[in-house]
DNA sequence: AGCACGCCGACT
DNA sequence: GTCGGCGTGCTC
């Protein structure tokens, strides 16, 4: 057999290597591409992978490679950039290639159920992968051949004109891969339709554990409902939707809108008037928007390659209020009439949601797309495929994930709220949106606008250095006034305080909140713990409920009447008796939001009405919409919530916002502790006095002197920047180093496992003192157990990322292949 | 992810 | 003694 060409296909499932496969003779060589998808054999099973690349065999090429079994596309779904964005976002991260395409295509688009289909007279109508498998199988030439083997001989020529009949119908254009998925099963998405407590006798255990799942995951397909509690629910599922306990609907797989008939170019609204300030950022941006020479594509891979990029990067710091979104949408408005698309990021979905608003209000006649991690599945693929063969330009508006949408021709990149920790991904694959949106910004040539009122430390000193453009607008849009900024101390203290009865909120700030109702104003409050009570203290042996698995306090959720880890979602009905006592008597300790709302109650005029925003309030999709809805209308006075409260939304009516406990951030084991708390005290305090009335904020802190608070007063971040930067030189952290962070964990049943961990780090210290890389650990994780597994952290500190992943490669080849668990997070953001 | 192998408990 | 549970390990 002539094995001349070979290819190189990265696996989109574990284990996710780069595979070397032989081209089978029975397609021609045109059938196969870089950047197509592709099913190969691996072991006894079939799976997709990309091809990264076809070349010549080399004279030393392995023996016994198997054939690649089929494309599965005629059209390669990814260009060259694309695959050039994987295989850098895999060195960075010493990870292969399939990793990153594994974890960014869409689950359907990676995995391989399905049939292949050929048209045609004489055809097999229909033909799985593993009989294709099988064919080939019968192909390779034993290398040994006995006599005994020798009887099966004949076979090879049957199955030969077999595949050669299929794959000529292939190239002809006569056959097609179609996926499975299509079954009910699939498409029909099971969502609760109602809050807890549900009406539900209480021994109806099939019920409760379907709608407690429910509520633990989010929506589910009907397959993985019934993985997860097996066939038989199918009945429990029945009657809960005959009940409307649940909803069960088809999901929709709505392309984006088909495009107008009105061709010519998008038009802005009349409404969009700008101020002069945000019309000469727009005209100074525009200018580096329009390249006359589009680059070629051989351009944008030399760039990919390394070059510094080009394209304008640019910061725009521009304080709440003063029309960020409006320069934007102008902004895309002009990128998109020249013919590109644009990419529009927020950190959160909540905020694409607001963005795609402010779109569709203000730029009409323009093909909007948005993409997010919460999207279905099929919804994904089908907005992935599109995002590849698109020709006509479309504004993009998405979280992170969407900067991994193939798409071409990108003109502008905007990332609205940079300074958000949302754009680092902080689990699995540990990526910086704004690294990646960056590259990509080079490769294309595009321009990228970052914008915030509180800029990130890191980007505020490259645009000091000269490395990014600076463009600021000082001025809130009208003439609304900043508002009062005033420090308290909180009400009740701690596990080890005595007024556990009185609630964290201090008289002050009860008073102010009482005030502003009665005026029929309204308030929120942020409290960046959700449930009732982050401990649970036995009375009688003076022990806290803790996670069996993480091995860190239960939550008390008194409307779930449930004890819960917020980390692994473990949980216990409660009451339940002490583990280790057996006693039935607790003390609740601390506040999260669900107290916090009941205690305040007591103290707001009658009828005030209170509304809760948190993960646990929101689990049912589009619960969030309709309490955000709710409170805008005016519906009750006070607005409690987690962190997801302080971004974005506009209250006219909000003239309070009380920080409840300021200090959780500051606590934090990060060195961006500071610079975190001062950017989500100053985006919280955006939120109040938008409106008409002036605004009022209340910032409880047992630690007023802080130097954070200082420039939180004087509402002056750039005094803010010069402290933090001469710390950040002075204590050695970025961006006068690079961090790396190596995240270790192993079973918490593997006695080997502190032994190895300590063979692993001495040969990190050893090749960190020869590369004069600072090794700092092994430490816990400050969640020192997770999920039953026991983890450490080894921080590194060198002057270049290179020294940092050959630090990983050192740790990674000392682990080998144990059980212990290791991965590089280049530039964490958020150590837990 | 998928598929096999291997080692333990409950059945004909 | 065999069936079948799923823990462990490998895949060009």
């Amino acid at each position: 057999m002539d094995l001349h060409l070979l290819l190189e296909a990265a696996l989109l499932s574990p284990p996710y290597t780069t595979l070397t496969y032989a081209l089978p003779p029975w397609l021609p060589l045109s059938a196969w591409c870089p950047g197509m998808r592709v099913a190969v054999p691996l072991g006894k099973s079939c799976r997709a992978a990309v091809v990264l690349g076809i070349e010549p065999a080399r004279e030393d090429r392995p023996q016994g490679l198997k054939f690649a079994l089929w494309p599965l596309e005629h059209q390669p779904l990814l260009d060259a950039g694309y695959l050039e964005l994987a295989r850098n976002t895999g060195l960075r991260h010493c990870l292969p290639p399939g990793r990153i395409l594994g974890t960014v295509l869409p689950a359907p688009l990676r995995l391989i159920k399905g049939k292949l289909r050929f048209f045609g007279d004489a055809l097999p109508r229909e033909l799985a992968l593993q009989e294709v498998a099988a064919l080939a199988g019968r192909l390779e030439v034993p290398q040994n051949i006995t006599a005994e083997k020798h009887s099966e001989m004949p076979l090879v020529w049957p199955a030969a004109k077999e595949l050669e009949r299929l794959g000529a119908a292939w190239a002809a254009g006569r056959g097609d891969w179609s996926a499975a998925g299509d079954s009910p099963l699939d498409t029909d998405i099971v969502s609760l339709a109602q809050d807890p407590p549900w009406p539900v006798r209480p021994r109806a255990t099939r019920q409760m554990q379907m709608l407690e799942y429910l509520l633990a995951k989010g929506s589910l397909s009907k397959r993985r409902l019934f993985e997860a509690l097996g066939p038989s629910s199918s009945a429990t599922l029945t009657l809960l939707t005959a009940r409307k306990l649940l909803r069960v609907e088809r999901a929709a797989v709505s392309l984006p809108p088909p495009p107008e008939k009105s061709l010519g170019q998008p038009r802005w609204n009349a409404k969009f008037s700008l101020n002069p300030a945000q019309t000469a950022i727009v005209e100074a941006l525009s200018r580096d928007l329009h390249h006359e020479n589009a680059p070629s594509p051989g351009q944008a891979l030399r760039q990919a390659r390394g070059a510094a990029p080009r394209a304008g990067i640019h910061l725009l710091h521009g304080i709440t209020g003063s029309g960020k979104t409006a320069l934007y949408m102008a902004l895309a408005a002009r990128c998109l009439a020249g013919g590109k698309n644009v990419l529009l990021l927020a950190p959160e979905v909540a905020l694409a949601l607001k963005l795609q608003q402010d779109a569709a209000a203000q730029l009409a006649g323009v093909d909007t797309v948005l993409y997010h991690g919460y999207l279905g599945l099929r919804e994904r693929e089908a907005i992935f495929r599109d995002a590849a063969t698109r020709n006509r330009p479309v504004l993009v508006i998405g979280t992170r994930s969407a900067l991994f949408l193939p798409l071409q021709n990108i003109g502008l990149i905007i990332l609205d709220e940079e300074h958000d920790s949302s754009f680092k991904q902080d689990e699995g694959l540990t990526y910086q949106a704004k690294e990646l949106a960056w590259y990509k910004a080079g490769q294309h040539e595009a321009l990228l606008l970052l914008g915030s009122a509180t800029p990130d430390v890191k980007s505020y000193y490259a645009a000091r250095q000269g490395r990014i453009t600076l463009h600021e607008l000082p001025r809130r849009v009208g003439e609304v006034s900043l508002p009062e900024l005033r420090f308290v101390r909180p009400g009740a203290l701690g596990p080890s305080g005595a007024d556990v009865s009185g609630s964290i909120l201090a008289r002050e700030s009860l008073e102010a909140l009482g005030e502003c109702a009665r005026q029929g104003n309204q308030a929120i409050i942020l409290l960046n713990r959700r449930g009732y009570a982050p401990f649970m203290y036995c009375l009688n042996c003076r022990e806290t409920l803790r996670c069996p698995h993480c091995d860190i306090s239960l939550t008390y959720h008194k409307g779930r009447e449930k004890m819960l880890c917020h980390y692994c979602g473990f949980s216990l009905s409660f009451p339940c008796p002490c583990p280790s006592c057996g006693s039935l008597h607790y003390l609740p300790m601390g506040e999260g939001t669900e107290k916090l709302e009941e205690t305040l109650l007591p103290h707001l005029p009658p009828n005030s009405g209170i509304l809760r925003l948190d993960r646990d309030s929101t689990r049912r999709p589009g619960r969030m919409e309709e309490i955000l809805a709710s409170f805008a209308r005016g519906d009750a006075a006070v607005l409690v919530g987690t962190q997801m409260l302080s971004k974005g939304h506009h209250f006219p009516n909000v003239t309070l916002v009380v920080a409840a406990d300021a200090d959780l951030g500051l606590n934090l084991p990060d060195y961006r502790a500071a610079e975190k708390s001062f950017q989500l005290i100053l985006q919280a305090a955006g939120r109040s006095g938008r409106g008409e009335k002036p605004g009022q904020v209340i910032i409880q802190t047992r630690d007023p002197d802080h130097y954070c608070w200082e420039y939180v007063r004087a509402n002056d971040y750039v005094g803010f920047f010069e402290h933090e930067i001469a710390l950040r030189e002075k204590r050695l952290y970025p961006p006068f180093v690079r961090l790396g962070l190596i995240r270790l964990s192993f079973p918490a049943d593997w006695t080997g496992g502190m032994a190895r961990l300590e063979a692993i780090t001495a040969a990190l210290r050893e090749h960190g003192r020869r590369i004069t890389a600072t090794v700092l650990g092994p430490a816990p994780a400050p969640l020192a157990m997770l999920r039953g597994y026991k983890r450490f952290h080894c921080l590194i500190k060198s002057a270049s990322w290179l020294h940092i992943r050959e630090l990983y490669l050192t740790a990674a080849r000392a682990a080998g292949h144990s059980r212990m668990r290791i991965a590089l997070d280049p530039d964490p953001v958020n150590m837990l």
